[in-house]
DNA sequence: CGATATGGAGACAGATCTGTCTCTTTCAAG
DNA sequence: CTTGAAAGAGACAGATCTGTCTCCATATCG
């Protein structure tokens, strides 16, 4: 096995450990048993626990907006329909038998040294799956994307929260996307006839 | 100091060290050391850290409710207006120097055994404020209480965790209260006269 | 084949954590 | 004042955790 194909290794299996069971509940040996990898090469690629933490949420987090941008976009094609495609995406995410909640919402709750590199990734993610979804607001063309999206990311949290620590995972994003549709009908209720565009 | 006395005194000092640094990272002898109870004291009042936490948690849910409750109706006197006055003491609530997030969020990231009694007591935390939520929705007369009620829970949990990761915390509170303003102007156009009432 | 580097296995040190136990102090009741 | 229970102080055991280091197998390249 290559160099850099056991770091990766590594990494996600970090990535599998620390989203289930924590940050501090868990020991480099567990990750290193689970991963095949020996202590020697895991020190090799990070300088410590934190590093690897780190090395951890910033993988996921590329590969967590890459596939659900994916997924959305793949479902729906204008941008009303995908704002409200973030939710049925979400609904197929909580339903993954390896759902644990947000990993960043639970590394906050574990690091609460606000300047730390750790909150500062996390803070990132947040920041850009908020842009993401402003984005979508503004092509959409509502009267104030920033504080639209900034709703409906609201709803977006609360609804991974929710399924995370209930049972009825599915609710939780059927009705944030309810809410959801409520607020983006009220932020298009002036724009309703497509006629009324910016002339030149 | 009574017996009594150096119980509160250890849950309390507990509650605030997990709130801050969570639950794994805190040690036993941090909040022995915080408290000034020795050792002996603790294990002669909880079997186990566990134990603990679990004692945490139950005080804390009480202590939280009354307070949140108490805020929200000295705020506001109609069901409608303490349903937005929610949002106001939640922005309160975030503005305190001692805001870590929710405790029980933060303590479902870090217990992800389901079926353990910690995730119980996080479960019934949040399943009585919706009911807290949902009676209010019922009492302003909405024409889906229930629904309602989840989705103004579903804004109230996105604004905790938006609090709590962003520093714009005031934010995070006054985008929840437009949000959850035009969600029950909406489940409420339907009644917008009081006439329209159900006869025997 | 032989030399060299990579990495696995794991011993080890040092810190820390939970939980028990002993010794001593304090304090209150009679 | 005496006596006994409560509780502080902290030593201690045993487990666990991070991070380092040694030893050995293996694989790769000339």
């Amino acid at each position: 096995m290559a160099l850099q194909q056991r770091r990766e290794v590594l990494i996600d299996t970090a990535i599998e450990l620390f989203a289930e069971h924590g940050y501090h509940a868990t020991g480099i040996d567990t990750i290193l048993a689970k991963s095949g990898v020996s202590k020697k090469t895991l020190y090799r690629h990070f300088r410590s626990k934190d590093e690897l933490i780190l090395a951890a949420l910033k993988k996921y987090d590329s590969q967590f907006r890459n596939s659900f941008m994916r997924q959305i976009e793949e479902r729906a094609g204008t941008p009303r329909e995908r704002l409200l495609a973030v939710y049925d995406v979400a609904a197929h995410w909580f339903e993954q038998s390896n759902f644990y909640g947000c990993m960043y919402i639970n590394a906050i709750g574990e690091f609460s040294d606000s300047g730390t590199a750790i909150r500062q990734v996390c803070k990132d993610f947040k920041s850009q799956i908020r842009n993401y979804i402003e984005d979508l607001c503004r092509s959409m063309g509502a009267e104030n994307p920033v504080e639209l999206a900034e709703e409906l990311a609201l709803l977006m949290e609360g609804a991974i929260v929710t399924a995370q620590v209930s049972q009825k995972r599915g609710l939780a994003a059927k009705t944030a996307k309810t809410a959801a549709m409520a607020l983006i009908g009220q932020a298009m209720q002036d724009k309703a006839s497509p006629r009324n565009e910016i002339r030149p």
